[in-house]
DNA sequence: CCTAAGGTAAACAGATCTGTTTACCCATGA
DNA sequence: TCATGGGTAAACAGATCTGTTTACCTTAGG
């Protein structure tokens, strides 16, 4: 499979699939090194200790949203459907971010920092929708919205259905219908 | 600390701390004998494997919210103040029950089943109260609000601080105010 | 008194984990 | 041609984990 690839992209691949999968601490480097088919020697040359590669594997799931000319209220509920759909394909094993800060004690390491990055990347990317939508108070709701996000994400973890998705689509539009109404009628 | 309570009350109390404080994975069970001052002969005569005290653990933690009196709308809103309240205190390190589905692989594992059903009593609480509430769709309203607080936990987890249990709170009141007022203009 | 239950302390077995080391292989380019 | 960089395979070191075993201690009841 990461055959073609270069033994560093394979590493990669390899650390992201089993960590992702069975979790960080479940997974040893010798179990990285024969998915990526490589040599432990040549996996300790491109990642130095594990921790390396576990910041590598969350630095690598480190991406941006796509940048869309929808109208921002679609952008945010097509979210949660993108999140319905990863949820319901079946290897969905929760946020990768809030389980290494479980799976991690050590406050220090770094991928707390990654993980409250990637959060805060989040909640950004739906305050600027949300200033564009004019609603009073664009950072409170871009927290509430992911709040509803983080939700789905620890009890599709728990549950295994992606059944909880819907209720947190309907209730982004309750609070983006309210957030609006509530800027018009006083803007009018 | 628990010199006084018996053998088997001491290794549920230190399992208790260590498994929530550090994580499942991160204690061993000869740290746990230590805590609880105990042999590790003794531990294993309470409980034969380490998934049983993980049960145990889980299990002791399977708490109902205190019955009240007070107004539906006064309980739902207070339990997001407990919350807070939580986060704020300086030892909170996530749902357990949460943290044991991500650090256990297993979904056959009792962990997990006692995961689930602690998240649907939680849910039944809010459906009863909504009930009372006559809210049009409690059901769904309940696990809108289980979303939040789940979301909360998480984000809580991962920052650290407890500022966004305000935000759930008041998103809460929103979701509360749209589904009475949407129900009193049907009914009326 | 003295037995038996329940406890301690500590060594042990066997697995597994991170990280290192040794010895070797092979292709490429000066 | 042949040195070198990058790779393999596998043994090893040392720590740590779950669970077992051995030998001993303490204490309360008949």
């Amino acid at each position: 499979m990461y055959k073609s690839a270069r033994p560093g992209e394979r590493i990669l691949a390899a650390a992201d699939k089993l960590f992702y999968e069975q979790g960080i601490r479940a997974v040893g480097v010798d179990a990285i090194a024969e998915e990526a088919r490589v040599s432990k020697r040549t996996l300790y040359n491109y990642y130095p200790t594990k921790d390396d590669l576990i910041a590598a594997y969350l630095t690598g799931r480190f991406k941006q949203i796509a940048p869309s000319d929808a109208p921002a209220r679609e952008q945010i509920l097509a979210y949660f459907d993108r999140i319905a759909a990863m949820v319901a394909d079946g290897s969905f094993r929760g946020c990768p971010y809030v389980n290494a800060v479980t799976e991690i004690g050590d406050r220090k390491h770094a991928a707390v920092a990654l993980a409250v990055q990637f959060k805060e990347q989040r909640r950004q990317w739906y305050r600027a929708l949300l200033e564009r939508l004019q609603v009073k108070d664009p950072d409170t709701l871009a927290t509430q919205l992911q709040l509803l996000v983080e939700g789905v994400l620890a009890t599709a973890l728990v549950r295994g259905d992606p059944g909880a998705a819907h209720a947190a689509r309907a209730a982004a539009e309750v609070l983006l219908d309210a957030a609006v109404a509530r800027n018009t009628r006083r803007k009018r």
